[in-house]
DNA sequence: AGCATAATCGATACTTAGTATCATTTGATG
DNA sequence: CATCAAATGATACTAAGTATCGATTATGCT
């Protein structure tokens, strides 16, 4: 998992200022083992304004330290990233996360480009479970309609 | 595609009633070829509350005759959908969406089910691109970073 | 160490994409 | 055509941010 100073050593190498806010919300968010949202972090950061939390996530986003995902009904959760291209792996009940690579997927999606006269620029996986944790609890894994 | 009478037969048929607004949105639905955003439909149906313009599309994907999908930066636009299980290609210049159905990607989608203790519910795919219109107007595509 | 100054900050107002409430209207059924 | 639950429109509210702006602060320079 990242590290707080690994956080604040992309921030600087990015070119921005290593900053009180910025160091408080790095040590929060590397405690998430799990997914979070946004407001989450802004109470767990008291003293720290709103709008800056905000600003960080974009931030980190933009860094590629933080991916943006949302569960089937749309709500965002973020979560520390690993390296690399990846994708998630959701539980759909406690917004539990864990990356997933499948290389195989991804060459199907490229091959797509040579399909039409369309350049493709990315594409949004999530995979929605219940997870071992949620299951064992009793929850009942219900499908999920998506696209 | 789908045309408004048979959107009207497929509320009808989920025991809800055919109303003077449904059907005024269902004409507006259908004349679109391309994908549209909630405030769109707001808009070319003056008369019809926006309450009642976001309910009849909460209905219209909830019975599955509507898409709800999402450009990459978040900004959810609304697509009919045709029969069966599919993915979008959406333009991430000009919203427009086309499905796509990959089955042997879903093949390895299912496949996930056994690896963990998770029981997996559903996921969702979008492809994004610069569609060819767009590329012949000259809009240069920029890859999105996404999960 | 002291200073300049652009970056960042917090407070607050605003925006977008909806959902909840509720009094009124309306469509299906008998 | 009377009934009455379903649906509607107006309005208020919520969630998830973004924009503005005056005050603060980190960084580089001397
Ligand atoms: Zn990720
Ligand atoms: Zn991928
Ligand atoms: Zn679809
Ligand atoms: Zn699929």
């Amino acid at each position: 998992m990242l590290s707080p100073d690994e956080i604040l050593a992309v921030i600087e190498d990015g070119g921005f200022r290593s900053t009180a806010s910025r160091r408080r919300l790095a040590d929060v968010l590397t405690s998430h083992e799990e997914g979070f949202t946004a407001e989450e972090l802004v109470a767990e950061t008291p003293g720290v304004g709103r709008a800056t939390v905000y600003r960080t996530i974009r931030l980190l986003v933009e860094q590629e330290l933080l991916c943006k995902l949302s569960l089937p009904d749309g709500t965002p959760r973020y979560t520390l990233a690993q390296r690399g291209h990846h994708h998630h792996v959701v539980c759909q009940n406690c917004g539990s996360v864990r990356e997933f690579r499948q290389s195989a997927m991804e060459r199907m999606l490229k091959e797509l480009e040579s399909s039409d006269g369309d350049v493709v620029t990315g594409h949004r996986i999530e995979v929605f479970v219940v997870c071992a944790e949620c299951l064992v609890r009793g929850v009942v894994p219900t499908n999920v309609h998506q696209h």
